[in-house]
DNA sequence: CAACTCGCTAGACGGTGTCCAGATCGCGAC
DNA sequence: GTCGCGATCTGGACACCGTCTAGCGAGTTG
């Protein structure tokens, strides 16, 4: 893992101790955590550190371009460090949410579509996770 | 979409009065509604139906077929009665969703990803509706 | 009529995310 | 060192979303 104060500062970001708690945790996460998820890993190793804190670092880092915001549960938003175009896939029993490689799968005519201008799009795929159990 | 009564009975539910004004309103709509603003749109008409009514109302929905419940925007799931398989685009200035037909744009080789057992799946896209001199 | 079932209502409740006033920190100037 | 100031952090209040529950009323059955 890369130097988190290094990171912050390369977009612009005071890296202050909380900052850098939250992003030494969130910028090497796979397990895609809502804000309070967030909050307790954070609290973990930094106990003194504040909710409204926690919110608003990671808006910071998604208003920084270092996190992407996604709202793909039912419940609430999740945060991906992974800023390379993706598709996920949703756990309908756990809700958990996996990555999908942007090459895994294509999507064709995407931009002949009349009327729209398409910034970002991805593939959201939901079903249930095979060999989730019995393969480790 | 006319009758609404008969199509609540279609699909085995009691039409009360209240479960065909949501119907009246919720399975003919093109704005993916919040289940607060089906609330308000309903209410326009049979202002004594309460808040947890319509809140159950859209669940039984949404159980029994005549709604799919969506995820999209950040602060809270929305409902389409369109049920048959197509895309959404986001509009990212006004949060307006809207329907793109599922022959409109392919998606390749999903069938052969690995380890996944894929239900369902859509592509979201996001960016501005062109043509639109918005602010409503 | 009583007892039962079903749906509706109003309000309470828990969780998520934001906002605010005040405290604290970091840092340059003196 | 310490003064001052802007940036940051804190804890709590707040607003909103969605669910739950107790009680009520209408219809049904005996």
């Amino acid at each position: 893992m890369r130097n988190s104060v290094s990171v912050l500062q390369e977009h612009g970001i005071q890296p202050s101790a909380q900052r850098v708690a939250v992003a030494d945790y969130v910028l090497q996460t796979l397990e895609h955590p809502s804000a309070d998820l967030v909050w307790n890993r954070v609290k973990a190793r930094v106990p003194y550190i504040s909710r409204a804190t926690v919110y608003n670092t990671l808006n910071l880092f998604v208003e920084k371009g270092l996190l992407q915001a996604l709202a793909l549960a039912e419940d609430s938003v999740v945060f991906d460090p992974k800023m390379a175009r993706h598709h996920h896939f949703v756990d309908e029993e756990s809700g958990t949410i996996h990555d999908v490689p942007w090459d895994k799968v294509q999507v064709c005519n995407i931009e002949s579509l009349k009327g729209f201008e398409i910034h970002d799009y991805q593939v959201v795929m939901r079903g249930i996770r095979k060999g989730a159990r019995r393969k480790a």
